[in-house]
DNA sequence: ATAGCATTTTAACAAATGTTAATGACAATG
DNA sequence: CATTGTCATTAACATTTGTTAAAATGCTAT
């Protein structure tokens, strides 16, 4: 557990006090590749830090395919419960796309230590806000942008993602196919 | 007033109390069309419930041009501040395209009547969920859905709008151009 | 009413992206 | 080490969407 406070204090940003506030109501757990530890229609009242690994959260749109809508790589939180559940129900899937480990902790622990811990209330409203402005972002991004810079934004943003999940998600979290994506890439490397 | 109370009460569906309440910290202001009322990159701390004309977000993308992110229409609350800031700067541009009513209340005092009354707590995290599935909905329809469908959803969701407001203001918001706009109403006018 | 301006539509063509199907690369398995 | 299955690439063609410019329409202020 010592490992995990270290990991909070220096990847996560939080002093020394609030790391041992919020590591006293964590629990960390693993899953394996392909693992979905939150499901759309189910009850889900957890927050989750990534510490090692990749998940992506989902949807099954209309026809039945999958679309990745976020990617979420070590030391970033995952989008936080408030903005993936209605009415305590998640809207949407997050899949371990890795062997992956995460921090977990009630929503409604951190609302307590919130309350009490004003470091700990201004560290968990940033990622609130950060997860809101990304989403904004990435909204811009596919209205205004065409594929192929899209593809080099998202390649700015995951340097390494594109050489370790399937083509298939980011083409998807891209908003083109399979086919636009491996062409996209060729043209790309011919430059 | 007495207007404004009955109108928290019928279209905002809060109880005769709690609008009484709301009521308190509540003014109302008008816009003429055309006035950008919040500005991107300005502090703003207000809320804002829709009570006549419409409204839209947008911002400017890095080629100059206006992305009309949501409309808003009578009876709805428009985005909560806290999705459309960061660090209580607005990140977002909201103009009345149509003369407007708003009844405007500061984020500091819904917040301290979210601590005092648990049915404004309730129903201001109601309009927070709604902001942020809206969010997801439009998000996978942009990915999933070709321009035509886009189109479709767009008229569902908003009936009266497109013939009320400049179609490049709509076709920001799909997506596409101008001129595509006008094609597919064309395509759609012949069926 | 009309001149002037902004918006919308239309047309012709170019470019981007989708669709389908075949091929290639690679890892897992028997 | 052959076989199978999954994923990525390629090719050919179809469709959608973008671009540019001109024409039509609508709106506003004299």
């Amino acid at each position: 557990m010592d490992k995990l406070i270290s990991s909070l204090i220096k990847n996560f940003s939080l002093s020394n006090a609030s790391s041992k506030q919020l590591s006293d109501v964590i629990s960390t757990r693993t899953f394996n590749t392909g693992d979905i530890f939150v499901k759309k229609g189910l009850i889900e009242s957890n927050e989750f830090l990534m510490l090692e690994g990749i998940c992506r959260s989902y949807v099954i749109d209309s026809d039945g395919n999958e679309i990745t809508l976020s990617f979420f790589t070590p030391n970033k939180a995952i989008s936080p419960n408030l903005t993936r559940t209605k009415k305590n129900i998640s809207i949407l899937n997050i899949q371990a796309i890795t062997s992956v480990k995460l921090a977990v902790f009630s929503s409604n622990d951190l609302m307590l230590l919130m309350e009490s811990n004003r470091e700990i209330e201004i560290w968990a409203n940033q990622i609130l806000q950060k997860e809101l402005t990304e989403k904004v972002d990435k909204e811009i991004a596919q209205i205004s942008l065409n594929a192929k810079d899209r593809l080099l934004t998202f390649r700015n943003q995951f340097p390494l993602l594109e050489n370790m999940v399937p083509h298939a998600y980011i083409a998807s979290y891209l908003g083109i196919t399979n086919v636009s994506l491996s062409r996209l890439r060729r043209d790309l490397m011919s430059k």
